[in-house]
DNA sequence: ATTTAAGCGAGACGGTACGTCTCGTCTTGAA
DNA sequence: TTCAAGACGAGACGTACCGTCTCGCTTAAAT
């Protein structure tokens, strides 16, 4: 397969480091509401046409940002032996990165600009959401395959419940997402019983 | 103690009400992103002044606004008998809701502008997502009263899993909260199997 | 007759004024090709929409801040007896006014916008060229009633001769208007020869 | 002393004549304030650069066209036998000159970016202008040496009042120049009595 | 009845950022 | 060394809204 052809200057990759840099250290430093195309710009020493020109949005660029500089990616290789313990490491490994305080301002700030802005919503869902979906199902089907795969909720359904909760953690109750709501997760997903007198006194959460 | 009476001209009502559905109107039609507060206040034959005298932003004039028209509200004080039946009614209502679409887009920008503007957020939760959960919590210590409410998880993770579910489903995939995952979510929280031989063809959520 | 209503906030006269001195300063201080409206908005510390709500293009807000700071008026009410002598009267008013250098750089501006701007042309034209021809055009009318009015050329070429030399010398040689040359076209235009003998030697213009 | 001879690869001559005639094009069309060197490069289907290598303006780009392109030139080598009659042609040249449209726009142009940008400003008086007038001082030389040239006004100052009304009439009042406007200026200049009663009925240049 | 004190529609104000345009320069590979 | 192509840093453009302000005019309660 041929490369396209280059004609003309070719990008500077010096500019777009500078570019995702500066957009994560100012959104950072001011939020998303006060992030601004021309800010970044400046903090970079790039010309605003220099964005405007690769990224169709400031939410777009930061997405990209995050996944260069800050990884958002979340390990499924690894079989644990169980779709218990698959799912148990899924959460773990969600919910260290979903504590991260300036990954979870972005995750929220992304998440915010996919309802307003709903051309950005199509690429936030194809390139963040469904490929964290795609994750869950390498498990799910791996317990499929394995037997021990409950058949209900289906994988769709689990994975509305697994993501839901998290999300609403980051963006509604913005408590942390803990271990013991992983355990709980986990329990109801393979319709194990936990036990009643595991007590968890360390976050009574509500009541 | 009497009330401290008002001196000069009283607050127009007429105006409150132009208001009121000028915003929801305006959203409807452009979307929150191209919502303006000049817009608002052109639709409404409205000074500007009048809109920030009463409302701090126009996320919260939306709020109001769908509080007002729209009515946002669950009913939780019927007893249907189980906490399985009254969790099942509680979540048949929220769908009724989340449904339809112009709420469900009025919830998306809310939610939104909850994590981008941090004193929205504030307002947001105590006004309207905390009272959702205190609805929740009525159907959970009715249960506990009758006996019939599992050890695990706690109330607080249940609403975390049933609003988490709902709100992802809004926020996005952007698919339609169905009886199917309603029973899902029953039969997983009261901890009954369920029958693996139903089917709900109507939508078979993912693979 | 009544006054049109005033309605909503009036306009800042010292924003007005404040405009048009920081332009005039600028407009000196850079030259017209580097005066940008932005520079005259933060010089005036105005914000630009007020510059853009009242002056369709900076070569109008430098017009009038001309008329207003500048006096382009040349005085033609006084009678001085001759057609001759008004012409001169007149031609010494213009050579004063052009030969001070921030006018002439200001003229010589508006000029050339002109010829780019056809809509500031038209204006250019009817707020200023055109009134300075009435004002010549007074002349000539008093100058039929007394009678030494000569039958050629007619006024409208008489105009078009006075102006064209004035502004050949701003625009294209950059030569002071001087009195000779005052002299020169107030011979030609009576119809008086002027002494061969009279000598000018404080310019030679040309060879 | 030798020509210093090319090293690399020559000028594109084709490229040239495109850039050239592309400007004309342009600025027929768009006018010179929407000329722009991007376009007349896009147009020309040449880099920028090539327009940048070789002209340090979009208007000595122009001059340069306008003089390849549409002649600017005046005749003067025939004699007529006489300085009115001398001065009788070359009016009449200039006023077929200017009164065509695409050049009188040429012209108004370059004339405007003379008072804006000094560079050119004095590489327009050199190439253009004083070539001009140094083609009027061949009529009024040749008139000394017939000795028919009247002693005022001297020749500079013949000069400026030609060249002058000519030029006002390109800028300001955009009126054609016309046999009229050409008779009353000889008559002047040669001290000769314009007939009464001859007369122009084709424009009755005002009052 | 007059006065006082908001609230009202209207719209100008100082600001800020937008996204676009064009400038003049730079960096490729090909001619 | 020039060429076409096109990315680059720079910075002004004209627009859109922000949230505030200043008008004259209601509209009531307090005088």
């Amino acid at each position: 397969m041929t490369e396209a052809r280059s004609l003309g200057r070719p990008r500077s990759e010096a500019s777009r480091q500078a570019i995702l840099t500066a957009a994560l250290e100012l959104v950072a430093k001011t939020g998303y509401a006060r992030l601004t195309i021309e800010g970044i710009a400046a903090r970079a020493r790039v010309g605003k046409q220099t964005i405007y020109r690769w990224w169709p949005s400031k939410a777009d660029l930061l997405l990209e940002a995050g996944a260069a500089k800050a990884d958002f990616s979340v390990p499924v290789s690894d079989d644990h032996g169980s779709y218990g313990a698959d799912l148990r490491a899924f959460l773990q490994a969600s919910y260290l990165l979903s504590n991260r305080p300036e990954i979870a301002n972005l995750l929220r700030s992304l998440m915010a600009e996919a309802q307003i802005n709903p051309a950005f919503g199509v690429r936030f869902r194809e390139l963040f959401l469904e490929r964290r979906r795609e994750a869950l199902f390498v498990i799910t089907d791996r317990a499929r395959q394995r037997g021990d795969l409950p058949g209900r909720p289906d994988p769709g359904v689990v994975a509305d419940i697994v993501f839901g909760t998290i999300w609403y953690r980051v963006l509604a109750t913005r408590q942390p997402f803990d271990t013991r709501l992983a355990d709980d997760l986990v329990a109801l997903l393979t319709h194990d019983q936990v036990l009643e007198e595991m007590v968890y006194p360390e976050m009574l959460n509500h009541r």
